[in-house]
DNA sequence: CTCGGAACTT
DNA sequence: AAGTTCCGAG
């Protein structure tokens, strides 16, 4: 028998509290955190947030009432994963988000040296934020690692034993988990898909997707690259050791594969138990071009994300482009390669098609409402973000009050950005 | 601290 | 389904 639930104090008292999130508070919130890539924010959509709750929460009975998680508590518009009637955030998912960004650093890092392994170094904090979140105000570290451990089952995560608040993502895992239900059709030309090293192989998304599941993917990609991209060591992927040690249950993860590790679909998507993409049917591909967005800087991503305007085809560099010289090996150098200094070349969602492939981003789908791109709602109708929401932008659809099926036309797809020109 | 069962919520 | 809440065991 549980408790029976008691009235909780008010909690939106909280509201608009400058102590929330941003941690700076709007005038000195950077547009997008530094810690975000501009590439990446454009497609992520993470919002800042307002705090609902209280910064410290008193123990409290369980299952409190529902508080308004919505509009009302989320003043402002509501990012996506927190919207009244959509889907909620995931803990992985939010866990990534907090491993992202600077200023949560000295909460949660990723560890340093392990692929994909992170420390909960304020275990209370981290428990508080994702109350926050989850609007759940009497959330403890006790509560929130039952939820990580649920992720041991799935595979998502596990235990680094020994190691105190120490776990480690599975993200090979976390990104088939993604893929529910891939499939695509029609190959590219067989020499993208299978010759090519990843960088050439097309960004093959499944329409349809919930976007906060393209967040998620898109999220547990660029942590898994910019992790990987941050750990580049002569021993390659520690994580290959692990998994001869048992300690994996058997699903393939990245640090499993054989080196050198090449970030592409196929590394995350292409073992026999994570469901490869099934190259059976086509659909003609869509070609988004983003003709206001403009990406600033990026350091820790690829090259390739810093050519998203016009054209929604990163560059490739030209010794990346011929399937037959590429150099795989310099992208994770062997015991005793050189250095790594280039970034990868690519990252799955976008990665290029080649010159010759038309130079745009496909998205591929059995399913017939063509491409669905949720509007991130902060964005609002005036088109205007308020300055503390201002760290988003997303793929747009123009309102063209055609019904029509998605065109495949460069125009049809805009990528709204905080910077852009009114 | 860590684990996982069980009941419960959304 | 994905947690949330509680708790006994190691």
């Amino acid at each position: 028998m549980r408790k029976p639930p008691e009235e909780a104090g008010p909690v939106l008292s909280a509201v608009g509290g400058a102590s929330c999130w941003p941690p700076r508070g709007p005038a000195s919130f950077p547009l997008r955190p530094s810690s975000v890539p501009a590439s990446l924010s454009f497609i992520l959509c993470l919002p800042p947030q307002q705090c609902p709750f209280p910064a410290r929460p008193s123990r409290g009975p369980r299952y409190p009432p529902r508080r308004p998680c919505t509009a009302a508590a989320w003043p402002r518009v509501p990012p996506p994963a927190q919207a009244a009637t959509g889907s909620q955030i995931q803990l992985w998912h939010f866990i990534l988000e907090l491993l992202q960004k600077e200023e949560f650093r000295h909460v949660i890092a990723w560890q340093q040296g392990e692929y994909g392994e992170f420390v909960i170094k304020d275990p209370d904090e981290v428990a508080r934020l994702w109350g926050r979140r989850k609007c759940k105000p009497q959330m403890n570290y006790d509560k929130l690692s039952r939820a990580l451990r649920y992720y041991y089952n799935k595979r998502i995560l596990h235990k680094t034993k020994g190691k105190r608040f120490t776990y480690k993502f599975n993200f090979s895992r976390l990104i088939v988990i993604n893929y529910p239900l891939w499939e695509v059709r029609a190959p590219p030309a067989p020499h993208l898909l299978l010759g090519a090293p990843a960088p050439f192989w097309p960004a093959l998304l499944p329409m349809g997707m919930p976007s906060e599941l393209l967040h998620s993917l898109l999220l547990a990609q660029w942590a898994m690259v910019e992790h990987l991209a941050g750990q580049q060591t002569p021993r390659g992927l520690p994580e290959a050791a692990e998994d001869k040690m048992g300690s994996g249950s058997g699903a393939p993860r990245l640090g499993s594969l054989p080196a050198p590790f090449q970030p592409g679909p196929g590394c995350l998507l292409g073992s026999p138990r994570d469901e490869p993409p099934s190259l059976a049917s086509f659909t003609p591909p869509l070609l988004p071009s983003l003709p206001s967005f403009t990406p600033p800087l990026l350091p820790p991503l690829p090259a390739s994300w810093t050519h998203l305007s016009g054209p929604f085809l990163p560059h490739v560099p030209p010794e990346w482009q011929s399937p037959g010289t590429s150099k795989p090996d310099t992208l994770l150098p062997g015991p005793g390669g050189p250095p790594v200094t280039r970034p990868f070349p690519g990252l799955p969602l976008v990665a290029g098609l080649g010159q010759g492939a038309g130079e745009r981003l496909r998205l591929f789908s059995l399913r017939p409402q063509g491409l669905k791109v949720k509007a991130c709602p902060m964005i609002g109708a005036q088109g205007r973000l308020d300055p503390r929401e201002a760290f988003s932008s997303e793929i747009h659809r123009p309102k063209t009050g055609d019904k029509s099926p998605v065109s495949p036309q460069l125009g049809n797809f805009k990528a709204v950005w905080p910077l852009d020109p009114p």
